[in-house]
DNA sequence: GGTCGCCTGGTA
DNA sequence: TACCAGGCGACC
């Protein structure tokens, strides 16, 4: 379930369990994932400690004390399930990372859309990403660099990790409905008044994806503002939420409160 | 920019 | 059965 809050969340998980441990065995038990990295590869990593664990928008890398480093992707559905290795596997289990402690970390994803990549010492991937959401590099002036030559929609443009990195399908449509900018405005012409309100609206979608995650939140505050409510009224002005389709997903807004 | 493929599961 | 799903890289 990854979008910014949701991958911050996971590797904070990941880190308290395993930095500082020695890894006793990974196994790869989807062929998807048997594709990306081969089992010499795979097994190399036992004995290696973790030193540390990253998390960049929703990049995660594993850093090893080999220098090497495991970077891992959830895409759609992924993400870490935290037990000890006598447990039952979790339903959906697609990789395992056993620990020298009895701790066990396993990839759960549904979809098996996760990517796991093993890079050597030094090696700087790392796609091209946007500022992180909260940085002050991430700015009304950014933004204006960053959508200038874009004449599509603003709401598929959110979703590019270049302009922003973190920001998916889910946030990005709570964004624009929190500045009331309507998704299919024309992502080059937003004023500088809508591209400041719309770097605060990203944040705060996001700090309450942070903070809304618990059962106990969700029913206390709802889920999601706009997201997945099609039909349902607007919390701000009781219109009916709308869903259309851009670049090929849904985006769920408020016709009257995000009117062009 | 839009569309497809990657994968599997949940739901109408 | 058909459609949908919080991502993204490859393709036109």
């Amino acid at each position: 379930m990854p979008e910014l809050p949701e991958v911050e969340r996971a590797a904070r998980r990941l880190r308290r369990v395993a930095v500082g441990r020695q890894i006793a065995r990974i196994e790869l038990l989807h062929p998807a994932l048997q594709r990306q990295v081969s089992a010499l590869d795979v097994a190399s990593l036992t004995g290696c400690t973790i030193v540390a664990v990253e998390q960049q928008a929703k990049h995660q890398r594993v850093v090893l004390n080999d220098g090497r480093s495991m970077h891992v992707h959830f895409r759609m559905a992924g993400d870490w399930d935290v037990g000890i290795s006598d447990d039952a596997l979790p339903r959906h289990a697609r990789a395992v990372l056993s620990l020298e402690d009895g701790g066990r970390v396993t990839l759960v994803d549904p979809r098996a859309l996760s990517t796991l990549q093993i890079f050597a010492a030094g090696a700087i991937p790392k796609a091209r990403l946007g500022p992180n959401p909260f940085s002050k590099q991430f700015t009304a002036d950014w933004l204006g660099t960053a959508l200038k030559r874009r004449r599509g929609a603003i709401k598929p443009v959110l979703l590019d990790q270049g302009v922003v990195a973190g920001v998916g399908n889910i946030y990005a449509a709570e964004a624009l409905w929190e500045a009331r900018i309507s998704p299919r405005a024309i992502a080059s012409k937003l004023s500088a008044p809508r591209r400041l309100a719309l770097v605060g609206a990203i944040r705060i979608a996001l700090r309450r994806g942070r903070g809304t995650r618990s059962r106990y939140n969700e029913a206390f505050e709802g889920r999601f503002r706009v997201y997945d409510r099609a039909g349902e009224a607007c919390p701000r002005c009781g219109s009916t939420i709308r869903r259309i389709v851009q670049a090929g997903r849904s985006t769920y807004y408020c016709p009257r409160c995000q009117a062009r």
